[in-house]
This record gives C-alpha cells, sequence and structure tokens, in this order.
DNA sequence: TATGAATGAGTCTTCATTCAT
DNA sequence: AATGAATGAAGACTCATTCAT
C-alpha cells in the first residue's frame, strides 16, 4: 500500500520486465531501458546511444553484457514469449475441463499479460521482423504453442457443442476457415489492448480482463450451459 | 476461376498502393517500393537504398519526388488513412438505417481495406510513431474520424435496443467502458487481418469480410430483428 | 527625383550591378541573385539552387547562360574590377598633377565605387579563393594595376615632398615598408566599407568619401600648401 | 638575429591557436587544422573530409570531440575574439591615462593579434556569416566590447582635444558621423593585415605595429602635446 | 533558350561495434 | 565489468552538372 515512488504509472514499483528475464543491476537496467524505447521507436528506431543515454553508460558498457543490440532484442521477445505463455498455460490448466472455462481463463490471461506489461508486448508483437535465425527460433516457437493451445481450447469447444464458431459455408473446410478467423479475432482483440487501454486508472484491469473474456464468449457463441 | 499467374498475390494486377495516391512513374514506383520495405521492416529498417535499389535508381532521384523519407511515409499514411475512411464512410451510408446493417456494412468494409492493401494497412496502423508534425496530423485527424463513426453506430444500436453492449457493472461509466472495450476488438480483430491472413487464396476475401462481420454482430450482442 | 519603388535601399533603382558587367535578361537575374548571395554567405555557402530560387527558373535554365557556377563568379569578379579600376583611374587622370589631388581623387573614387556596389565590393575582395586559372587572372591582373596606381601616388607625393610618409626608422628600406603600410591601411580603410556603413541614409555618401579622403590625406601625412 | 628556419612561418613553432582555446590531442589538431582550412578557403569550402584529411582521422572521429562542423568552427571564433579582446583590453590598462597613449597601445595590440594570429583573424572575422545562435551569440558580444572601448578611447580624446577628429560639417551629428568613420578607418587598417603582410621576414612585427599605431594618430589628427 | 528529370560524387552526421586500458 | 576514444560502414540528403526533349 505503500506508494511514494511512482511517476508515470498509476501502480507503482510494478515491474515493467517479464518475469521470465532474469537479469539484475546493469543488464536490467540496460534491458529495461531497451524495452521501453523498442516499444515506443521500434528496434531500429533506437540507437545504442538512446539506450545508453537513459541508463547513464557509456555506449562500451552495453557490450559487457549483450553480445549485440540486436541479442537484447532476442532476450526480450524470448523472456516476454515465455512469461506470455506460462501465463496462458497456467490459466488454462488452472481453468478445469469445461471449454469455455478454459477459453476464459485463456483470454483473460492473455489480457492481464498485455496490460501488466504493455511494453513488452508491444515489442514481442511488432519487433520480431528485426530478428533472426538462433534469436527468432525460441520466441517463434513458442507463440505456436501458444496458439496451438487456443486452437485446441475451441477445436475441443466446437466438437462438443459448447461452442458456435461462425462460419460461411457447411463443409469441414469452411469450419476449419471459421475456426482460424475465430482464433485470429480473439488474439486480435487482447493483442491490440496495449496501444488504446488509458493507464489513468480509468480502467480496472481485472474489469477490462473480464470484459475481454466475455466478448471471447461472444465470439465463439459459448452456449450458456453444457448441451450434454 | 484459377488464377495462378500473379508471382506474389493470389489476385494479378491488384493494386497495392490506396486510390487516394495519385502518383505515376517514378513517382509511383518508389511510393510502392517504400510500401512494401516499411511493411517488412518498419520505417527505420528500410532505408533509402533499399528502396532504389528495387526501383533501379540512385538515391538522389528519389529527392526530385520527395522532400524527404518521412515526406514518403507521410504520403502512404495520408493516402492510406483517406483510402480506409472513404471506404467506411461510403459503405454505412449504403448500409440502411439499421445499426445492425450499418455495423456490418462498416466491419465489412474494414476488412476489405485491410486484406486488398495489406501493406497500406500495416504502415498505417504500425508506423506513424515514425511521423511528426505536418505530416502526422492530416492521419490522425482522419483516423479520429473513422473511430468516431464506429463510436456512433455502436452508440445507437445500444440505445436502440438493437446491440447488447458487454459491461461489467450497471452504471453509466460502466456502460462507456463497456463500449471503449467493444470498440477497441472490432477495430483489432481487422487491424490485425494482414498480419495472418493467407495469400495464397485458400481465403476468399468476400468470405473472410463476411466471417468478421459475423463476429461483429456477436461482439455487440446484436439482437436477430429489430425489438420495434 | 521619383522614387516609390525602393524597397530596401535608400535610393530607388540604383543598380548593384557594376557597369562592366554588359548583360540583359535571364543572364542579368542570375548575375544579381548569384551577387548578393556570394556577398552574404560566400562563394561555396551560396548554391545554384539558392540563386534559381530568387531568379524562379530551374537549375538547369543557369547553363544555358554560364558554363559554371564558378564562371558566374568569375564574371563578377572580372566585372566588379574592370568597374573598380575604371573609376579609379578616371578619378585620378581627372584629378590634376598635385599628388594630394590625386590621392583625395582616388580615395573618393575608391569609397564610392565600395558604397554604390557594396555587393560587388564584398565578393570582389573576399571570394577570390573560390577563382582559379583563367577565371582569376584576369582579376588579379587589373588589381595589380589598381595597386600600382595608389603606389605611384604615393611615391610621388613622398618624393615631391607633399607626403610625409610615416616610417619607423630612416633608410631606403624603411620608406618602402612605410610605403607598404600606408597604401595597405589607405586600400583598407575604404575596402571595409561595405560591411559597416548604414544604408539607412543616415550617411551620405559624398560625405563619407569626403571623410575617408580627409582620413587619407592624414595617413600620408600632407602638407598643406606644395612647398615649392 | 636571423631566423630562417621556419618552414612556413617566420618565426618557428609559434603557436596559430590562440590561447584562449583550451584543448590537447586529436580536438587541438583538429581546430588547428580547421583553422587553416577555413582561413583558406572559408567554412563552407573547408569539408570535414579536408579536415581529416591533414589530421589522418576517419570523419567520425571529429565527432567524438565536436558536436557538428558548425561547432568548430564557434569554438574558434569563441576563443579567437576572447583571445583578441584580453589583448587590447590589458594594452589599453597598461597603456596610462592619455587618450594618445591608449590609442597607441590598442592599435599596437591590434595589430600584434592580427600578426600573430593570422589565421584566426581571417576566420573571425570572415567567416562569422557561417554562425548562427548560440555559436553566434558569444563572439558577437565580445566584439561589441571591443568596439565600445576603441569609441570611448575615441570620445575621449576628443572631448579632451587630444584629438581633432575629422569631420565634414560641424554639428553634433556630424561629429558623431566623424567618430564613426575614424573609428572604422581605425580598424580596417589593422583588420587587413594578415591578408597582405609578408610572413617571409622582410617585416618586423614590432615595427609593424608602431607604424600602425603612428598612422593611428594621424588619423585621430593626435596633438604632439596635451593641451594643458 | 529553356526545362524536368536524372546522376554520381560529395555533404555532414550517426550507426553498431571494437579496442587498449 | 567498465570506459574513452576510435573506426568503417552506412545513414539521409545536397551538390553542381548533364541530357533528352
Amino acid at each position: 500500500m505503500n506508494d511514494r515512488s511512482g511517476r508515470k504509472k498509476g501502480r507503482a514499483d510494478e515491474p515493467e520486465l517479464p518475469p521470465d528475464l532474469v537479469a539484475e543491476g546493469p543488464r536490467r537496467r540496460i534491458l529495461l531501458a531497451a524495452l521501453r524505447l523498442f516499444a515506443k521507436s521500434g528496434f531500429h528506431g533506437a540507437s545504442i546511444r538512446d539506450i545508453v543515454q537513459i541508463v547513464e553508460m557509456p555506449p562500451s558498457a552495453v557490450y559487457a553484457h549483450f553480445a549485440s543490440k540486436e541479442h537484447i532484442l532476442g532476450e526480450l521477445a524470448r523472456a516476454g514469449h515465455e512469461t506470455h505463455h506460462r501465463a496462458l498455460q497456467t490459466a488454462v490448466l488452472d481453468g478445469g475441463s469445461d471449454p469455455v472455462d478454459q477459453l476464459r481463463a485463456y483470454v483473460r490471461a492473455n489480457a492481464l499479460f498485455h496490460l501488466q506489461y504493455p511494453h513488452a508486448a508491444k515489442v514481442v508483437n511488432g519487433e520480431m521482423h528485426a530478428l533472426s535465425g538462433d534469436l527468432l527460433a525460441p520466441a517463434l516457437a513458442i507463440r505456436e504453442h501458444s496458439a496451438q493451445l487456443m486452437f485446441q481450447i475451441l477445436e475441443r469447444g466446437a466438437r462438443t457443442g459448447r461452442f458456435a464458431i461462425a462460419k460461411a459455408d457447411d463443409d469441414a473446410a469452411a469450419f476449419a476457415r471459421g475456426l482460424h478467423v475465430t482464433a485470429g479475432a480473439l488474439g486480435a482483440m487482447t493483442l491490440r489492448l496495449p496501444y488504446w487501454f488509458p493507464t489513468d486508472g480509468s480502467f480496472a484491469r481485472d474489469e477490462l480482463a473480464d470484459l475481454q473474456a466475455e466478448l471471447a464468449l461472444r465470439i465463439v457463441g459459448a452456449q450458456k450451459e453444457p448441451t450434454s
């Protein structure tokens, strides 16, 4: 309850770095500065000098901690993806076996991640084009897992009749496309949160997450009760 | 109905530049190359040299047509916003007076824009941070109009009982927040299209737009019939 | 007496281009614009584009009249030197045979040139470093003539006892050095006029020229009457 | 007393950089190279590449020491003005209370500065047009002080009858103009020294300074003895 | 004469990175 | 770990000039 330091955010002392990022001292400060700058100006729009100006180091000091600028982004991307994925997986596993509950849990957790780590979310989703090779691969792998998790929930929900996935036509391929579009909408809805949600406290994060979960259930056409 | 001649796009000869961009000859080729590069690598990630390598000009030739690299982006952003807004407005005006029809028209038009001009959509939504001053202002103004248009549809639909906007709580402020979240979800769903929809022809654009419109109606809780 | 157009100068319609510059139409306008810009920013500080922006031509149009930017300066320098030299020579020839009268005439003419063509004077004296070869040579030749003219006046004045040229020591070499310093001071005094004299009309050119002539006589230690 | 060892200057090892310029190592070498080039070709006529070619650095190395090319000129201009002003002020303060002595001291010091730092003098007087804002202001302020110092000497000398300032007419305004012209001539005479004085040793600096001081006394019409 | 577009060399400056200490 | 200086490549952009029309 002690809040005497928060300068910009309504909630003080809240970490902006995903917890899967284990770093302390200068290394942590570099990562934090880079995260903010990459989120605001993009990877190519933020220079090493911009970063060290915030952290008050000489540019060369960065290279005692990171092999290259790209490695900084790589670390942020990896940790961001891991924290994100862990949050989703934990939530779903805790969410019971009903696809409706699972989806609600997934969307809530997804939203809360994007609300708590908006900078990381922006970087993770918008700056991957600057990554390549070994720095890109692990993030992409995790991302794929998260997508699969959502697909499985949707598929199971649809198969069991808990969801009424939208489809324009009637055949199996059309169903797959409906699944795709639905997953796309669910992901997009949450992914864009960091770009518009106000940080002035007018929105409670929990409420926002609840609202997005409710919308998610509408999107999939969730039935109120299991159809048996 | 089978079109396999296009090299990159499912449909050949389809313009990638928004029609509000009036340009011919070298100027048009510069804009097109810049559009693609900005969409792929971001404004700061694409150099003038990258652009002219595609267009096969010396770097200095660009400056016979644009005052600066930022002006290229500015022109793309302006035209992109204008074409986008025109599409939305026309669709809504043609959509009748029922908020359900209006929303369907809005979302369909929005989706079709993002499907037809995916590069422009990416640039317009992801590279505005590189713009400032007189180059930024017109785009922002148009963007605000488009947002207002959506809000008016939502508000009217909610007021007339055609929509059942989600809300966590019950008071007026909660309703406003619900409106906000709903608008956010509707916008996000479409805005993310260019990042995942396959260009191999497996999706018909029309079907995709229809599916998103259907999802939109679910999101707002559209009632099947006017309540009179 | 008709003055209804002067925008910047107290005296309207006064030419800034030395009369030895025979040019009309676009060629003249180019020379005028270049003269002003070279005087203000120096040869290297004024670009062809700066020039044509004033004259409202495309840059290429310049090359119908001048072989190169350096040729523009060359023409200004040549004509400036010629007009200058002609003014000095005429004045001295009209000035009678008394060295005192000759010096007065020389200085007056010199001052009037610098007051009437201040831009040309600045360029002629400050931008010669940008000239070389055939463009430099004629100007240097004329300059040498003007210097010789002054030296002859001084020498004759000293020899005839009309002047008491300052000298620190007493031998012949010291006298030559005194001549040198005296000539340097006389030239400098006038040459700097364009850098400080006010164009608001607070100084009458004639008065200024008279004052400098009076100073010149002091500098050479002119005797009131011929010593017989 | 014969010194013919110097390669370029009559006197070897003589610094060209004004002492108010505190700099060592590469920074000093950059300033020195820039000073010479600016003096020869003007600010816009000397490129960073010209400079680093002399100093044997890559162009980027310059920016470890100076924020911009204009900052190099700014530093030269500031230090040049300061050294110049200090020399004048010291000389006048040491010169006694008689305006004649003060003027002699002022002119001697002024001349010696221009003879010892001819490159700095050229730059300080000929390249200020390339400076603006915070780089220009300090130099202009100092310059104003130097001018005021001279004016005060002249005014006091005229008031006390030690000087007979030339004037064409007789009223107070004419006297002010006479003062102006006189000051202009005194300044010009010295200012032009670097453009003509031979560095081959044929002129002793002291003699040159003395000769200019003598001319100065003539210019102001100095009376041999105090009038009372 | 005039022009719109183009051109290659050059402008100043910043980049990520390295190196000696 | 840290640093101050350095570095070569690249950044955006401007230059004087040319060329086809």
